[in-house]
DNA sequence: CAGCGGGATTTAGACGATTCAATTCGGCGC
DNA sequence: GCGCCGAATTGAATCGTCTAAATCCCGCTG
C-alpha cells in the first residue's frame, strides 16, 4: 500500500539500488536495456521518489520560497508568475508563501523554509534590515531581495521608487494640483517610504505645493476607502485635489469613495496609483498607476538566486534596478487652472 | 558554518540525541534543568531542525499542497486565506500551487507534492475524473476536491453552481431579458458546466428566452474583453441583451469592452457574474455577481482533510455542499421592458 | 593466452531525526 | 539493608536515497 522503495524497485527489476539511483539521476551512464527494465519496474510499481530522503543526502532542498506581502495584490501574482516560470526551468519548484505584511507570519515562514532546506528565498521583506535574514544567508540559506534594494550583503531585484514618486509628482504638479495627498504604510517599509520622499522631493521643488501625508496600516481596498471616506467629508477647499497612493489597491478603494460620495475623478480629485495591476486600467475611472515590470521582477530575482547557487564561490552580490513608467490615464488626466 | 546536527546539540549540552529529539517533541517528558539546558545550547548553536530527516523518518511531511486554477483570482486567494488560517492551528504548512488551468501543470504539480510525502493535498482540478488523483490517494496522499463535488470516493467542499446558474437565469429573466448569453469555459469543467446548466435550465422553464453559449479557453479578463468586443460589434436587434460570465474576471474584462464601445450598462447589455470578488463591487459600473464563500470553502476544505488524516480508519468521505448568493448591482440593476 | 582498458554495476556508508526498548538512578517502604 | 518503582535518560535501529570507491565482465591487443 506505502509506495514502494527504491530498493524493492531493484529487487523487482533485479539490480541493485545504485543502478535505479542511477536511472533516476544519470540515466546516461546505465545501459539502455536495463535502464529501460528499471523504468517499466518503477512504472508497474507506482513507485514516488522520496524527495525528503533526497533533501537528506543531498543536504538541500529543491523548493524555492517567494515571501511576498500580500498574495492579494495581482502584483505579487504577476512577479510569482514570473519566478515560477524560470525555477520550471531549472527543476525547482517555488512555494508561495503570504506574510501579510506581518513580520510574525514572516517569521514563521521563514522559518518552515529554513527547516526544509529550501534551496533559497525570494522575499520582500517586512524590514528589510532584520537581522534575521542575514541570520539565514549565514547559516547556509541564499536569499535574494524582491521589489526592494539591498546594501551589498545581499542580491536584490528592485524598482526605483523614487522614481516612481517622482514621476507622479510630476505629473500631478504639472496638471496644476497644488495640494497633494500621499496615502501609504506603514511608512517603515522602504518601498513606500521611497515613493513618498520622491513625491516630496518634487513637491518641494516646485515650492508652492502643500503635501499631507496620510499612513495606513495595510495597503488594501478597504483603507483605501476608508481614507477617501475621510478625505470627502472635508470641505472643498481643504481636501486635496489629487491623491498618490502608494499601491493600486489602495487607489481603487479611494476611488470607490470617491463614486459613493459623487465628487468626480478627475476633476474633484486626480488620483494615481502604484504598480498598474490588470485591475487599474479595469477601474470605474480607469487608474493612473506606475507601472513595475512585475513579471519581470521575478523571473530576475529567480535568476539571480540560481546563479548564486549554482557557482557560490565565484558568485558577486548584485542589485539590479529597474526602472517604473508612470501610465496616464483617465483618473488623472486633467489639467487644473 | 552548515547548521549543527540535533547529535553536536546532544554533544555539547552533556545529553544524548534521545533527549534533544523529546525536548524538541515532546517537551514535558524531560526534566526542567536539562530541558533548559538544551533549549540554551540549541539557541547558542543556532540549531535549525532538519524537516527532510523528520519527514523520512515519520514517513510524511506537513505540507498542504493547495492546487488552484488560478493565483490571480481573488477567489483563490481568499480561499487560499480560510485553508492557511486552518493549517497553522495544525501546525502544517500550505504551498500555493498554480495550475493555470493547464493539466500538464497541474500534473506537474501533483507529481511534486507527492514526491515531497505532502500531508495532503486540497484541489480544484481541472478534471474531477482524472486518475490521477486517485492513484494519489490509493499510494497514501489524502486529497479533498475544492469548489467541485466528488462521488463518494473522496471528500470535497462545493458550492451549488447549478443553483448559482439558476440565480443568475431567473434574476435576468425577470428583469425582461429574453437575449441572454452564457460566457465560460472551458465547458469541460464541472464548475462552468454546471453554472451554465442552471442557467440554461432557467431559461428553459421560461420557453420564450434566447440563450447563446460562448465559449471561452481561459476564464481571464482578457478574454472577456475580447468577447465583448465581438458583441459590440453585433447589431442591437441581435445582440444579447444580458450575459452571465461564469466568472468576475470575465465579466471585468466584459465590462471593459463595453464602455469601450459606448454600450450603457445595465441599460444596452446587464452583466452578471461570478465569485463576487473584492474588485466586482469596485468596477467602472459595479457588478452583480453570484457570491461563493471562498474563505469558508478553503477552511472547511483544510478541517475534512485534518479530520481524514487524524483518524483514517473511522473517516468517511464527505461531500459538503455550500449554497451560493446572488448579489445584485448596478450592472444588472434595471427591468427592460 | 595473459593482461588491460573501460563501461556497467554493486557495495557500503552516510545524511539527521525519531522512537522505543533498555538502563540508570534516587528515593521510599518494609 | 533490600527490593522495587517510576521518572529520566540513553542507545541503537530505522526511514529512503545518493555517491564514491570497488568490483565485475568483455572484448581486444600484443
Amino acid at each position: 500500500m506505502a509506495t514502494p522503495s527504491i530498493k524493492e524497485v531493484a529487487h523487482r527489476a533485479g539490480v541493485s539500488v545504485g543502478t535505479v539511483s542511477n536511472v533516476l539521476n544519470r540515466p546516461a551512464i546505465v545501459a539502455p536495456a536495463t535502464r529501460q527494465r528499471v523504468l517499466d519496474t518503477i512504472q508497474a510499481l507506482g513507485f514516488v521518489r522520496n524527495e525528503a530522503a533526497r533533501n537528506l543526502r543531498v543536504g538541500r532542498g529543491r523548493t524555492v520560497g517567494l515571501v511576498v506581502l500580500d498574495v492579494a495584490n495581482p502584483f505579487f501574482t504577476d512577479l510569482a508568475e514570473g519566478a515560477e516560470s524560470l525555477a520550471y526551468e531549472h527543476d525547482t519548484v517555488v512555494m508561495l508563501c503570504n506574510s501579510k505584511t506581518d513580520p510574525v507570519r514572516e517569521g514563521h515562514h521563514l522559518d518552515q523554509l529554513e527547516q526544509q532546506r529550501a534551496f533559497g528565498i525570494l522575499i520582500t521583506p517586512f524590514d528589510s534590515n532584520d537581522p534575521r535574514l542575514r541570520g539565514l544567508v549565514a547559516r547556509g540559506t541564499p536569499v535574494v531581495l524582491v521589489d526592494r534594494a539591498a546594501d551589498g550583503g545581499l542580491c536584490s531585484v528592485s524598482v526605483d521608487d523614487k522614481l516612481g514618486g517622482r514621476l507622479a509628482g510630476t505629473h500631478l504638479i504639472e496638471s496644476g494640483h497644488r495640494r497633494i495627498a500621499f496615502i501609504g504604510g506603514p511608512l517603515t517599509m522602504q518601498q513606500v517610504a521611497d515613493r513618498q520622499a520622491g513625491l516630496t522631493t518634487t513637491v518641494e521643488q516646485a515650492g508652492d505645493v502643500a503635501l499631507e501625508i496620510i499612513e495606513v496600516e495595510v495597503m488594501g481596498v478597504a483603507h483605501g476607502r476608508a481614507v477617501g471616506e475621510d478625505l470627502a467629508a472635508l470641505s472643498p477647499r481643504s481636501r486635496p485635489t489629487a491623491v498618490f497612493c502608494a499601491n493600486d489597491l489602495l487607489a481603487l478603494g479611494f476611488l470607490q469613495a470617491m463614486a459613493a460620495a459623487n465628487l468626480r475623478v478627475p476633476q474633484d480629485v486626480a488620483i494615481v496609483g502604484y504598480d498598474d495591476i490588470g485591475f487599474a486600467a479595469a477601474a470605474a475611472v480607469p487608474l493612473s498607476s506606475v507601472r513595475q515590470p512585475a513579471g519581470l521582477l521575478g523571473r530576475t530575482a529567480m535568476e539571480l538566486l540560481q546563479e548564486e547557487v549554482e557557482d557560490a564561490d565565484r558568485h558577486r552580490h548584485r542589485q539590479v534596478i529597474f526602472q517604473p513608467d508612470l501610465v496616464i490615464r483617465q483618473s488623472s488626466d486633467f489639467v487644473r487652472r
